[in-house]
DNA sequence: TAAAAATACTCCATAGGTATTTTAT
DNA sequence: ATAAAATACCTATGGAGTATTTTTA
């Protein structure tokens, strides 16, 4: 049988022409080196070798199998280091599934960090909503999730990226939308636009939950955040919507946003990640992350 | 010691994902197979698989290296068939010394002939004197030689192509152009062009030798042949050459040739090698060239 | 005749086998 | 309870060593 053996020998043999000499280099003795390239020759069924006491050349085989031992043994290096550099998440890819409200300040900023320092591992992101993130990570669909607001059960762990204030979208047009902070219970009386509860029932909780903690149930006048939220009806229809500050970062034309302004009432924005998972990338994307916090790179600006 | 045993074992066992059905498909008990793997990873110095009596799976890296393993694989393959078919001849390259004169007809035949059968050996074809070949053969600067009038020495083996006519090339407007045959002794007056002798020493033996057995000694106005023989000016000048026939497929304006009667003066074009090159290609081109030979593919037309 | 490859033989490392245990579902 | 991997142990093939012979330039 072929073994890697005969390459490394042969390609000694062929570059030293000189048993002996390719023996000392390989440290080992002339004798078995003759018989392992006899060998690779009876496997192969061809000479490769002219063998004369004087000189040793290469025939027009042994030329072309030197060219393919040598390539052989490149190819093999490289699936070394392809492995160990897996090994050690700097090759590979990770699919990041994000909420739309990620896109704005949170998800550059993590690329920008992880990128530096894992240039080679490929970043998919998908923009999705929570409901659909934990089964897409629970089937592998995805490794990472950035999620405004998630819900976390218990085969997954999570890390807090940010906590950021929760603004009202409404119309410039709108008595309110010169102050620079209001109240939310000055809001009571407005219509609101919300997103089908089943899309990420947890922030729609929140949402509900902080207009009832001041004082007023919201009065939905509409659903339609479909992909994205699609902002543009807020100036168009006369409703608002809740949101968490980093999308005022990038409104449409004749939109704005103010600041809801108690200090208690913030979003959160995590990555979850299924515990068990073993991909090295995914660790390396963490403590990415991790760093990030740490260097306040995901503070709202 | 990473050797190839572990390569196949361990793409068998990543495409089985399962050790039994793996060291089924290699022939041998599941044991080994588990200690080969394990050697692997040891040598590699990473997991590339994560067990447990359920279910196998690959981690990052060992999907990474299955990638590379597949490729060395093939690359092993490929080198194998490459030294076999270099073996065969059907790879590889050869360098063609070739007269002047055989660029008409004789090169081109033994081409598509020998293209035929080894469309994957690329010729290298290179016009020279016959004194250059002997040592260009010699010192392996080519590999074969199709040359017109060739010496050969004991080193050397070759192959009888073609013999052809003498004939003489001459103006136009030259009085004997006009007829399709005449005897060497009509052309006693002329003057006559030659190549320097050096050149190709026998080739000029012979042809001064046809003069003399014509009864007459050759009147050399100038020896004017360099790069192929420039024969336009035979046209300007006055004088007369002697060339093999074939040389009349392609004569440039206001040139003649005419066939020299004595059909016992015949010029050789033969195929000359290295007795011991071990050439397979070589060996190729020639039976490619007997084949032409014995097909009447050579002759003139 | 001298340098280098081939041959003859010896030995032991290890690839691979069998029997059994452990483990996770 | 069971299927599958890991462990323990054994065997023998063959890879590598030393000493020697053969070859050819």
């Amino acid at each position: 049988m072929l073994e890697l053996r005969h390459l490394r020998y042969f390609v000694a043999v062929a570059e030293e022409l000189n048993f002996s000499r390719a023996a000392d280099r390989l440290h080992m003795a002339q004798p078995p080196l003759s018989a392992a390239i006899r060998q690779l020759e009876q496997e192969l069924g061809t000479e490769l070798l002219l063998r004369t006491t004087r000189e040793v050349r290469l025939t027009e085989a042994g030329s072309a199998f030197l060219d393919g031992a040598r390539r052989t043994l490149t190819e093999l290096d490289r699936a070394r280091s392809d492995a160990q550099r897996a090994a050690a998440g700097e090759i590979g890819q990770l699919r990041i599934g994000f909420s739309w409200s990620a896109r704005f300040e949170t998800l550059p900023a993590l690329g920008r960090t992880f990128r530096a320092s894992h240039p080679d591992v490929s970043l998919l992101t998908e923009e999705m909503w929570n409901a659909r993130m934990l089964p897409a990570l629970r089937s592998g669909a995805i490794d990472l999730a950035v999620a405004l607001c998630p819900e976390v059960a218990g085969e997954f762990s999570y890390l807090l990226l940010r906590s950021e204030p929760v603004v009202a979208l409404l119309a410039q047009s709108h008595p309110l939308a010169a102050r620079g902070e209001i109240e939310l219970r000055s809001l009571a009386e407005e219509g609101f636009l919300m997103f089908p509860r089943e899309l990420a029932p947890r922030l729609y909780e929140f949402m509900t939950g902080l207009c009832r903690r001041a004082g007023f149930e919201p009065i939905v006048r509409g659903e339609s955040f479909h992909s994205g939220w699609e902002l543009q009806i807020l100036a168009d229809v006369d409703v608002v919507a809740l949101a968490p500050a980093s999308v005022a970062r990038d409104l449409p034309e004749g939109l704005a946003a103010v600041v809801i302004a108690d200090p208690a009432d913030q979003l959160d924005t995590a990555i979850v990640w299924r515990k068990d998972d073993p991909s090295p990338a995914n660790r390396a994307f963490r403590s990415a992350a991790e760093r990030a916090v740490g260097e306040h790179l995901l503070e709202a600006r």
